[in-house]
Formats: structure tokens, sequence, C-alpha cells
RNA sequence: GCGGGGGUAGCCGAGCUGGACAAAGGCGCAGGACUUAAGAUCCUGUUCCGUAGGGAUACGUGGGUUCGAAUCCCUCCCCCCGCACCA
């Protein structure tokens, strides 16, 4: 026997497949299939845990497509969006970390020598989208998916900006296309909004945008100190402000109020608030020893030094409340030690374990010193502590005697509606773009959003979700919830690749808004090439998609052939709507989202999608994947280093849908064997000699039962997604059925009976390991195992009766064990008695009563002390009835069991010498051993 | 915080519409078969007790519901994931 070249029977049936044009899906007479996996965004080689999405994807494709179904399996890149723009930049500037990330990429696919040229190329986005595009689909065609790639595309096309110009003007009709408010993250420097991609680091460690309350303190000149916190229901325990001597201060003009804060925070609000003049810039100092009013409660507190102030965070001036914050209260106790000051903390918060929080948590941390880092996790610790079992006090007005969890939103309205607060944004955290620009937060005056608030469109949300299918089904709720929870969603931005938003100059379509019906335009991408861009216009899509207009019409004012277009807009009728769509969690609550919802806007209830699975991620070795642990394998090395179809049997069986795979070498290197074990199996039995069905004996039969009855489970088990168990059940579970037979058997016979059902085991095998299976096949076959259809399997062989006297056979062999485990003998006869007559009579008439009638029953039936103990005996062994002639079989199988246990086997003789053979019941007889 | 998921034998991991569950499968470990040997493969065992097919104890913790719970309900402890404009 031959082993079999993975890597070599890989590439000959992908160029066979490709040759033959085997999954390019026409529109035909036949039920159709419109199947999607997310594309892939081109920043970079895929890895191992991608695939797993795609595998699983071109399972249910391969699936389908026995089935019957006239399968259209697609794929396009996605290119728009900031990070492959952010990719080139960096590389155009030559950062090393980004270069050299790069390079590895590239040498993933390319010799050593190429990797200087084609880096230098990554200076422009296109370059680095078109390398990974191309690698990518290289990619996916080493990995067997069936995918029909004349309709690839990729979402810089003009033609997809044209669809997307229609998409949004499809939505602006709607009227959910707004203009708004909005705060974002943002570089002063590049004068630009600024995503995770831009920011130093901001992949590892994110940077939010909070919102601070800016509460103003009044100076004597009317002028107003700004505080900023996170914190503003503590403003009833603020005792004085703390300001750094040293840094800038400046004057504000904010409407007709004037503001003091910190030069860069001046420079931040510059870019939160329409109008604001800056002027006289003075140093901290000059307000140290002055007097504010609080406009709370009207009290008067002293303006005091502090070196912890960082003029860069927040307003630069901050309100200390030592009793419940670590940083002031150390700041205080130094103001106390030099001089005479008398400031005491006022306690507003009541907390079980402490009197005065700050002082308390600083005392058992031992911090002394403003300069001490702890003071950052002890005000961690303090707040976390006040936030979730604080109660507010009753100095605290309106808001005592309430958790602050549960008021401090409603302090913090309050303040502003008093006009004793404002909204001042600030980054989580002190955060550069890559090129080393500070990021701060700007308001956008005029963000262009998508509302999704109109009761119509969430109405029409729930509907589309309710008529789906979800697999796992839990998704479904979730996706209810999520459509609830969406509401203005920006949709534009000034920087990145995509499509000019088409209402105001200057803003390219944001590149999640432009990935949501994009299913359509793979049922015509190939023949929209054939046509000039010019002629995509909303009429054209209008009537593609939309069914508007007159072909005759439209053919005049676009110059292009009714029957053109008619042949495009039967296409689309034809493939519409998308059947499936596989893709993973993480999407439900922005691309999935968004996917369905403006399906639910722009099109009709019959274009509708009809289905949504998802599977979980891979993580490897326990470990999540990721390119800085420097532990991710590349998809394109999959062949190299495991082989494509072990590869695909993993991602199927290792874990259901809803589970994450762990990819762990140990395991794969076991599947490998198994793997082989059935190549091997079916090698070996492909050329053996036909059996026909005078022939098979009790166990044949069982071995022909098991076998069909898995095929037929396992096609159950695929229609509902559930391919682990298809895979365990056709891989395992029948590998050891054959192991069983083969003790019970010879091996001849053995491939006599596989040859049997070779070749539907291979069909419903081929969608999981398409390549060995497609290689078996046409030892037998010149047509290719991807375009069969399911077998009818061949249910008569499906046998009840048989695989129950197997099973009966299995139990009794086991009890016997089990004796001469206990009892420690080496048998020289066993004898089996199986149940009598009586007994038999007995249990079938009261097998269906509930246990507590039986033995009334039974004593009505057969007035006798020993019908009492059988019945019991019977309850206890808890024996699921079937028929079943017991001394029949154990004839039959006389040979077999003496073969077994080395020894004579009596059946139903008088020799009972410890009188075991009223122990009998039905289906498990009494056992007695000499030896 | 809001929302979601989870804790099962030495390890990974199924089961979780309550009963046949001492709990699939894999790995590991032990013994055996095969082999000159190694590897591969196959068989047996892998909580405890038991000289007759049995019993006891077990599925994070502590309670509860039930004739019966890994599975349902509650307490507590611990772990993981998402939270938006970003692909």
């Amino acid at each position: 026997m031959t082993a079999i070249n993975f890597k070599q029977i890989e590439e000959k049936w992908q160029r066979g497949w490709a040759d033959a044009k085997a999954f390019e899906a026409e529109i035909s007479s036949a039920k159709k299939f419109f199947f999607t996996v997310p594309y892939p965004y081109t920043s970079g080689p895929l890895h191992i845990g991608h695939g797993r999405t795609y595998t699983l994807g071109d399972i249910i494709a391969r699936f389908k497509r026995l089935q019957g179904y006239n399968v259209l399996f697609p794929m396009a890149f996605h290119v728009t969006g900031t990070p492959i723009l952010a990719i080139a930049d960096s590389i155009a500037r030559g950062e090393e970390e980004v270069v050299a990330r790069f390079k590895d990429y590239i040498a993933i696919y390319e010799d050593a020598d190429k990797v200087d040229e084609l880096i230098n190329s990554f200076r422009s986005a296109e370059n680095v989208a078109n390398f990974f595009a191309a690698r990518i689909s290289a990619d996916f065609k080493r990995m067997g998916y069936s995918i029909d790639w004349r309709r690839k595309f990729n979402t810089t096309e003009p033609m997809y900006n044209k669809f997307i110009e229609w998409q949004f003007k499809k939505l602006y009709d709607k009227g959910v296309i707004k203009k708004g408010k909005y705060p974002i993250t943002y570089s002063i420097e590049d004068d630009s909004a600024v995503g995770e991609d831009d920011i130093e680091g901001g992949d590892t460690e994110k940077v939010a945008v909070i919102e601070h309350t800016a509460i103003k303190f009044k100076l004597a000149d009317g002028s107003c100190l700004i505080a900023a916190t996170l914190r503003p229901e503590t403003i009833f325990g603020v005792t004085n402000l703390w300001i750094n001597p040293a840094a800038s201060y400046v004057k504000l003009k904010v409407g007709d109020e004037t503001w003091v804060v910190s030069k860069e925070a001046a420079e931040k609000m510059g870019y939160q608030k329409d109008e604001i003049a800056v002027s006289d810039e003075t140093k901290g100092s000059v307000f140290v020893g002055k007097i504010v009013k609080e406009l709370v409660c009207g009290r008067e507190v002293p303006v005091l030094p502090a070196s912890f102030v960082d003029e860069d965070v927040g307003t630069g001036v901050v309100y200390s409340v030592p009793a419940h914050a670590p940083y002031d209260y150390i700041a205080l106790e130094d103001i106390k030690k030099s001089g005479s000051l008398e400031l005491e903390p006022i306690k507003i918060i009541d907390l079980e374990g402490y009197e005065l929080p700050a002082k308390e948590i600083c005392e058992r941390m031992g911090i002394e010193s403003q300069m001490d880092e702890r003071l950052e996790e002890a005000t961690k610790i303090i707040y976390k502590d006040e936030f979730y079992r604080g109660v507010l006090n009753e100095k605290c007005g309106d808001f005592a005697d309430v958790k602050i969890a549960d008021i401090k939103d409603e302090v913090k309205d309050w303040l502003k509606r008093e006009n004793i607060a404002d909204v001042f944004y600030e980054t989580s955290r002190k955060a550069v773009t890559r090129g080393g620009d500070k990021v701060i937060v700007a308001v956008l005056q005029d963000q262009w959003f998508i509302d999704y608030t109109p009761e119509w469109w969430k109405e029409l949300g729930h509907k589309l979700v309710e008529g789906m299918t979800f697999y796992p089904e839990k998704y479904k709720t979730y996706m209810h919830d999520i459509v609830d929870w969406l509401a203005f969603r920006p949709c534009a931005r000034k920087r990145g690749l995509g499509t000019q938003f088409p209402f105001e100059k200057g803003w390219i379509i944001e590149s999640l808004s432009d990935s949501t019906i994009y299913m359509a335009m793979y049922t015509i991408a190939h023949l929209l090439r054939q046509l000039p861009v010019d002629a995509l216009t909303e009429k054209f899509f209008d009537f593609v998609f939309l069914g508007i207009g007159d072909a005759q019409e439209l053919s005049n004012e676009l110059n292009v052939a009714a029957d053109v277009l008619n042949r495009i807009k039967d296409e689309f009728e034809y493939w519409y709507p998308n059947d499936l769509r596989h893709t993973a969690p993480p999407h439900l609550s922005n691309h999935l989202v968004f996917f369905l919802m403006h399906h639910a806007a722009i099109f009709p209830e019959s274009r509708w999608p009809r289905a949504i699975t998802l599977n979980e991620l891979m993580i490897r070795e326990g470990k999540k994947m990721s390119k800085s642990k420097g532990n991710v394998i590349p998809l394109a090395d999959v062949s190299e280093l495991y082989g494509v179809d072990l590869y695909r049997l993993y991602c199927a069986i290792n874990a259901d849908f809803a589970t994450v795979v762990n990819w762990r070498e140990q395991d794969t290197e076991a599947l490998r064997k198994k793997l082989n074990a059935v190549v091997e199996l079916f090698e070996d039995s492909i050329d053996a000699e036909s059996i026909n069905e005078a022939e098979l004996t009790h166990i044949d039969r069982w071995l022909l039962s098991r076998l069909y009855r898995r095929l037929r489970e396992s096609v159950e088990l695929f229609e509902a997604f559930r391919i682990r168990e298809a895979g365990i059940n056709m891989i395992f579970n029948a590998m050891n059925d054959i192991r069983y037979y083969e003790q019970r058997q010879d091996k001849d016979r053995r491939k006599r009976i596989v040859r049997a059902v070779i070749e539907e085991w291979l069909i419903v095998l081929s969608p999981i390991v398409p390549h060995v299976c497609e290689e078996i096949w046409h030892k037998l076959h010149e047509s290719f195992i991807s375009v069969q259809t399911l077998p009818v399997l061949n249910e008569a062989f499906i046998d009840d009766r048989v695989e129950r006297e197997e099973e009966y056979l299995v139990a009794l062999i086991s009890d016997i064990k089990e004796i001469l485990k206990v009892a420690r003998l080496e048998p020289t006869k066993i004898y089996v008695y199986t149940a009598e007559d009586w007994k038999w009579e007995l249990f079938r008439a009261i097998q269906d009563l509930p246990d507590k009638d039986k033995i009334r029953e039974a004593m009505k039936l057969r007035k006798d002390k020993s019908t009492v103990e059988f019945v019991k005996q019977v309850m206890k062994s808890k024996l699921d009835y079937f028929e079943l002639g017991e001394p029949e079989v154990i004839e039959r199988e006389k040979k077999y069991l003496a073969k077994e246990f080395g020894c004579e086997i009596g059946l139903n003789e008088e020799h009972d010498p410890k009188g075991k053979k009223r122990f009998a019941v039905p289906l498990k007889p009494a056992i007695f051993v000499d030896g």
C-alpha cells in the first residue's frame, strides 16, 4: 500500500477543480444557495485563526452542493478604511517596527531577494492592498475552498464606489443620514481624526474618549477656575482647589463667561467648543492663596499649590476632596506640615469599613508622599469601593442616602442644568500618534451619522431577525438586543480609503458602513465589469436591485443594451437573497447588525438574508493568537506544516461552532494518525471483491448497519450545522466500529464490507477533507466527487435488530469478564442461563407500567413468590424492552464466546450448583462460572 | 458599570430539552500483543471498596426542587469575552 502524498494530491485536485471550473456558478433551473463569508481585510497575511471561519464556510458550501443546490460561494477583498493607509504611511516614514513586520509578512510568501523591492512598493496603500489580496486568494485556493473567483472585486474599485453611492442615496432618501456633534480622538498636528491604528500602541492599549465634568469655581473678579473631575458627586466634600504653581494658565472667553484653565487644556477646548478666545497667560502661582466660591453650597475655599497636578490632564485645575481622594489627602497633609493651615476633610460618603477612606487607605498602604506611584492604585481601590458600596450622606442635599452607582449621573446632569458644570472630553490615557504627535479629543461639529433610531427601522430590523435562522440559536435573542441598542453611528470620515461621501465634499464613507449589503455585488460583479462605470447610475441599480424602471428606457439613457440590463437583473434576482452568511461573533454588534438593518431598509422582504451561522475564534496552545505574541501560524504555511485536509479536519472536529478551538500541536498529531488510518482503510478496501447480500453474516450486517446509520446521522448533523458531530461520527465512531468488527471477523472480509459502503462514505466525508476523498474517488470514477450529489443511502441495511443482538452479546461478555475479575477465576466452563418463557411473558406485560404498579399487575398474572423477586430484579436492572431470541443468539455465538474466554460455553444446561438460574431476567442472562 | 459565556477526572474536552453517567473522544500514564529493536498499530486498565455481574463517593462552593441532578432554581468564589465608529 502506498502512502498518500497529501501535498501532491492537494495541488492536483485544486488544479483539477479550477480547470474544470467546478465551482463557477451559473443561473440554472436548480434550487440555488447563495452563501457568503466576510471578505478579508487585506492589511496583512491571514493566519490559521482566520482560516477557521473560511474553512467551516467552505465545508457548508460543499455540503450544500452535495444536497443538490446550485451553490454560489464568492469572495472579494476589503480595502477601505484607515489601517492600510496607516501602514503605507508608516512604511513611507520608515518606522522600523512596521517595516520589520511587513518584511516578515512578505517573507511568508516571497523569496528573500524580493523583500526589499516589495517593501519599498508598500509606501503606496494600493500596493499593500493588492499584494495581500493576491496572496490571500492564493491561500484560499490552497485551502481547497470552492469559491467562484470570477466575481472577485475590491472595495475601492469604481464600480464598487458607484454601488456604495447608490446605497447611501437610498438611506438618505429614508431620512436617516444626519449631521451632528461627536467627540473623537484627534491629532492637532495632522489636523485629522486618529483611530486605533494611528495611535502608538493603540492595538494593545486602547485609547478611549472619557467625559469629564468641568466644574466652575468663581474667583473674586468674576472669572471661573475650571476643575475637571470624573467624580462630580464629590463636589459636596470640596475643601480647596489644587493648582500647579509652575504650570502656565490662560483666560478663556466662553460665551459671556471667563474661564481659567491650563494652557494645554485651553488648546484642547479649542477643538471641543465653538468660538473661544484665549488671553492673559500666567503662572499657576498667581492663583495660589486666592479664595474661590464653589457654586453648589456657596462655600469659599482656598486655592492651594500641588505638585501632582498635571497641566496636560483635564483642565490643570483639580478640586480637592481629601476625605475620599488619596491624592488630595496626601497633598493636604503636606501643606499642613509646612504651614498653619486649618483645613479638615469633609466626609460625604459613608463606606462600610472606613471612617475616612482616603486617610485610611494611605495609612494601610504606607503612602506618605505626593510622588508615590501607589497613589494611583489607592485611588482606584477607593473609587471602585465607593462607587459600588458607598452612600452619599446628609451633606449632599437631595442626593443623600443613595448609592453612588445609582446617583452619579443624576448629580452630573443637575450640575450641568444649574450651569455649575460643563463637559470636557479627555483621552483615557496620554497618547501619541505613530508619527509622535499628541492625541487629544476633538468634538466634530458636523459629523455625518446614520441614525438607526427611527421606529420604522427598528421594527423592520426585528422582523427581519425574527424571520431568520441563527446557529448557534442563542445569537438570535442577542441580535434583537443589538437592534434595540443601535443608535447613532458616524458613517463618514475625513481620512482613509473609500468612497466619496455623496452629500458633502471632503468626507469618505466609513469602512464598515460600506460593507453592509455588498453581497448583492457578488451576484453581478463579473457582469458589471463589461459596462462603463458611467452607466452605473442610481437608476441602473434601482432597476437591477429593486426592479424599478423599464429596461428599454434605461437602455436608451445609459447606452447599454436592454438585454444586457435584463441579464444583470436576472442574475441578481436568481441569486438573491443571501441564503446563509457564515462569520464570527465579534461581528455581531457591528458588521452583522448593519448588514441586517441595511437590508431591512433598502430591500423588500423577499430579498432579506435568510440565515446566519457563527463560529468562535481559534486560540493556540491555550493562548490567544496575536502578532505581538509571535504565536501566529500563517494560513500560507498550513499545507506545508500539516496538510490542508488535516487542518480542515481539525477545524471541523475539534470544537462545535459555539466553542473556541484550541490549536494544539499534540492534538494535530493524534488527528493525523487518525486521518491516515482512515485513508489507509479506504485504500486497502477499494479493490476488494464485492459482496452480495446472500453472503452476509450477522456481524457483516452489523457493520453495514452501523456504517449506514452513521452516514445517515452525519447528513442530518450537517444539515443542522453540527459539523463537529458529523465529522466525529464518520471518522472516530466509524473507525471504532471497524476495529470492533475486525476483532470479531477477519480483515479480508472487512475490506469487502467497507468496499460496499465506500462511495457513500467518501461523498459524505468529502466536504471536510475534499482532497483525499477526491483522490480515492478517482480510483473508481472519472467525475469529481466535489460535484456529486448525496447518495441515496441503503436504508434497508440499517437494522435495529442486528445491532441490538450485538449489544446484547457485548453486555453478556462484559458481565462475564466482570465476574472473572472479581472472583479471580480461570474458567473451565461458563454456564449461561437465559430467562425462561414466563419471565419474558411477564416482562412484556409490565414493561410500560409505572414502577409502582408493576408488582401488583405481575402478581395478577402469575401468583408466585418468585414473581415478586423477578419484578424487583427487572426494575433494578432498568432494562429497555425489545424482543430477542436469546438462546438462538447465544447458540450462534457460542464459538466466539468460547474463543473469547478460552473455555467451553454451556447454554441453559441443567447444571446449576449455586442456583444462579433464578437470577436470569430477559436480556440479562444468569451466569455461572466453573473454575 | 452594561451585556454575554464559562468552571467536568492527571491534562484537553463532550454531555447540560433531569434518569441507562464512574461520565464520549483525545492526550498522558500502566500492562499486554506485534516487532531483532525502535516507531507505528491493536487490546486491556486508569476514584475507592468488593472471591459473582455489586456498592460507596464524585462534575467550583453551599443550599434547594425532585422518587432521581453534572444537567433545573438560589448563595458565594473564581475565570474569560464584547462595549462602538475600529477592521
